[in-house]
DNA sequence: CGTGTAAGGAATTCTGACACG
DNA sequence: CGTGTAAGGAATTCTGACACG
């Protein structure tokens, strides 16, 4: 685990990321309306953005350029989300089946 | 290793960096002017940061509060990268030692 | 549907300078 | 020495809308 997981920090505004995408500000903001992105916002209201909504722009951006649709991919998004959390509930499970009848720690 | 080495990328402005470190705009330029932090460029001419020059001004804020003046923290910043020098110079002497003598790869 | 663009305003950032101490 | 501030300009970002398709 990393510190302050830097990948996670919303601190890019929108000019810097759509130099790193490669995306125009306009299909940065599109992205957001179609729910595929959420940056925070600043005290006054600007977009702030993490290295990890960067890496996802950039596959949204490849997958585009494929002819795959927004609403598309918000689909592959949800459905990769619920496989995680299937995952996560299955690890949790096991957790507690360990901390019962499972090895003796120590 | 890091995949892209998000800490070191400069991406950040320095609104985001100000809030950051609690730091005013204009103490961040002055300890650039000291050469303490060394952000790039955009385009136009706004400075970006990474999040190492965001720890390091968090570091210099520490400093400055104990009353080290700028010069001062210029000086233990070249004696450490000296230091720092040495321990990789010593690194790479190993290596090449090992490469003609050491142990077989493999 | 996905993206471009012109519009107007508000906040951001930049530099060089004067101020205090 | 270290930091605040007012100054003027240029670039940034925001929203809502019209356009095309």
């Amino acid at each position: 685990m990393e510190d302050e997981s830097y990948k996670e920090r919303k601190v890019i505004t929108i000019g810097v990321v759509s130099e790193l995408t490669g995306l125009t500000e306009r299909q940065i903001r599109y992205y957001e309306d179609r729910k595929l992105i959420f940056p925070e916002r600043s005290a006054r209201g600007n977009r702030k953005y993490s290295f990890a909504d960067v890496e996802r722009l950039i596959d949204i951006a490849n997958k585009r350029e494929d002819g795959v649709t927004t609403k598309e991919i918000k689909q592959e998004m949800e459905s990769k989300s619920r496989k995680e959390d299937r995952k996560i509930r299955k690890q949790m499970l096991r957790g507690q089946i360990n901390a019962r009848f499972g090895v003796q720690k120590d």
